[in-house]
DNA sequence: CGCCTAATATATCTGTTAGATATCTCTGAC
DNA sequence: GTCAGAGATATCTAACAGATATATTAGGCG
């Protein structure tokens, strides 16, 4: 129940925003909760017909002959609030970049610092992304009473990135103290180096 | 392929560490990669048999009957260095607390400032265990080659957690200006609060 | 004016994965 | 010597992501 209960969470928050068709949902789930969320077509479908089972949405004759477009019913706004307000179930930890520098000695030190350098700047391409979305939404949706929710979880991104930034910096600087290693560099050690 | 051959290099990666059973090797995964890995059961055992047939990891008689010890070989070592240096298969974002809080208003100003709090002292939490982690570590395996490496990835979380921290303020400052809506607040609206 | 092509939309399908569970082994107490 | 309980081992199931198969529309071209 517990993951499950996510997708539902987000499938019923998607359509109270507006009534979609599955495959606009999915497209709203990428584009709005994208930076902290994700759901794919195999969870979408199989849910929201469980949904209209349990009388939580409604399906509604679509924009394309043979489809649907869903409709959270008043159940749903009901079911959606208790979703809300359960546990939030973790999902478990999967950092490829740590996993890597953890192993770093067998990795070589030229590889890390790349990968450190390459962290950083993705950082620092999102933590731009971060500022100009806030800044664009604050103008946009002014008086919006669900724009400070959101300007929420925009934030989170841009102080996570800003914790990515300084991380990475710190990290290279300890690289820097650890003396080149060429039996665990890559396949050629090339000995013209000092 | 891209999150298998990470099951993989996990579990490579252990192995070179010492030579262990599965169940060991689970410990290991939980206990030292804990805060930014994790590997189940249903994941190791069918991983390490593939590994076996590949060559890459031996299997030798176990501490108790019927049981397993698994040694890393060369191939096996060679392929956690070919791993390693692969590129980071990203895994999907599911932060189920931004979920919430992207919903804020459904869910009702009182429930998201408990969600905040409650994150923040996680975060406060696992900063004090990060920082003792890192003092220990640099104390106990000091000299170690790989004692860098692990500091790094120590040195993430707690960046992170301290990223939670400063955003957590923000998100509470926020939330400050918002009036308590009664009508999106739990159940009880008890109107005796001025 | 009708056909063909490509873009978009829709739904299902398959292999991967997490976590629970069933079984077995050992240790220590009575 | 036997029993109970903790710990260890392996498998099993349902959730899941992403790819893929199918259908529908719109727009260009004959």
């Amino acid at each position: 129940m517990a993951r499950r209960s996510q997708t539902e969470t987000a499938v019923l928050g998607g359509l109270s925003m507006q009534p979609m068709t599955a495959y606009a949902l999915r497209e709203a789930i990428r584009d709005v909760l994208g930076h902290f969320w994700s759901e794919s077509f195999g969870q979408i479908y199989p849910t929201l017909n469980a949904l209209e089972q349990q009388g939580h949405v409604e399906r509604r004759e679509g924009p394309r002959s043979g489809s649907s477009t869903f409709v959270i019913t008043a159940s749903g706004t009901a079911r959606l609030r208790e979703l809300l307000s359960e546990p939030i179930a973790a999902s478990p930890p999967r950092n490829g970049l740590l996993l890597r520098l953890f192993f770093g000695r067998t990795l070589g030190v030229r590889k890390c610092r790349e990968l450190l350098l390459e962290a950083k700047a993705d950082a620092e391409r999102s933590l731009a992304e971060y500022d100009d979305l806030a800044r664009t939404l604050s103008a946009e949706e002014e008086g919006s009473p669900d724009l400070p929710y959101v300007l929420m979880t925009v934030s989170a991104g841009g102080h996570g990135a800003e914790g990515v930034i300084a991380w990475a910096d710190e990290a290279l600087a300890m690289l820097a103290g650890i003396p080149a290693d060429d039996s665990t560099n890559d396949a050629t050690p090339t000995d013209g180096e000092s």
